[in-house]
DNA sequence: AACATTTAAATCGTGCACGATTAAATCACT
DNA sequence: AGTGATTTAATCGTGCACGATTTAAATGTT
């Protein structure tokens, strides 16, 4: 066990922690979303979508934090499958707003449900669930205001 | 805006918040990682092996928390760049272990600088930094017993 | 010894992520 | 009006993640 550098030990690394963390629980999800042929990028799609319907790519992007070469694809996999509708602004062609189908905002109830169930599955007082959501937010606020 | 489901609300979902800040953090990694010609999850796989070289795929894995369908084009991409070098267990011929390069080995100093300027960009104070980290672990630990 | 079971790695297919580039529309400025 | 810069979405290529399956080797049982 080489202690040449103890800063490099996998065990006092945060990043780590937080790569594990997120694929744990994304994998958690899955079989809720299995339920309803989601995929986990998707339901935040959605989340995003149930909140604002008729909102642009680009502000799909913003609030999920990702680019169109990630949400492109991903919205016309929903498209497919019924959920999305997508269309161009005639006024700026360049901008796309995208439309829950009446499937996609009946999902919306059938998902309701979801939240609390990983609440169980986390078996972690809410009191420290919240305090690790605000010290998580803090960590990527940070970088918004340097950008 | 939807308040049908409140629960459904983006900004009150620990998940999303652990999904945004886990891609963040990688991304602040890049620079650095990319002048090594290193992913994210390579340099993973390397903080396993500089702390105990020559370790059998399965290992790695359980350590890393992934599974060969990830680890063995990973494995071959770092072989392919000369990090490291695999060869099957003679006793057991299912296994196959990873042994470090001596590149791979020089590499363990290079990189050791990456961790105190991670901590530098990320602007928050070391104890909520461990905070954070303790109930990441917390928040994992429990599903590996459930396991 | 023969055969079912288990184990470890590899393989396959799908869907993200994301850097980089492209294409088209709009804007800004002369 | 003309043109260079900017904006938006789409496209392309690479590398994860991961469920499912396959292959080969080892183990267990009769």
């Amino acid at each position: 066990m080489s202690e040449k550098h103890p800063e490099l030990n996998l065990d006092n690394q945060l990043c780590f922690s937080l790569y594990a963390a997120s694929r744990h629980i994304t994998r958690l999800y899955q079989p809720m979303l299995k339920q309803h042929n989601l995929t986990y990028p998707q339901y935040i799609v959605l989340l995003i979508l149930w909140q604002k319907d008729g909102m642009l790519i680009k502000d799909i992007g913003e609030r999920a934090q990702l680019k169109s070469n990630t949400l492109t694809p991903l919205l016309k996999r929903l498209e497919q499958n019924g959920l999305v509708t997508r269309q161009r602004d005639s006024e700026d062609e360049r901008q796309c707003y995208v439309y829950l189908t009446e499937q996609g905002k009946n999902l919306e109830s059938l998902c309701a449900c979801i939240p609390s169930q990983m609440l169980k599955q986390t078996e972690m007082p809410i009191e420290k669930l919240i305090e690790l959501k605000q010290l998580l937010d803090q960590l990527v606020v940070k970088e918004v205001h340097g950008k």
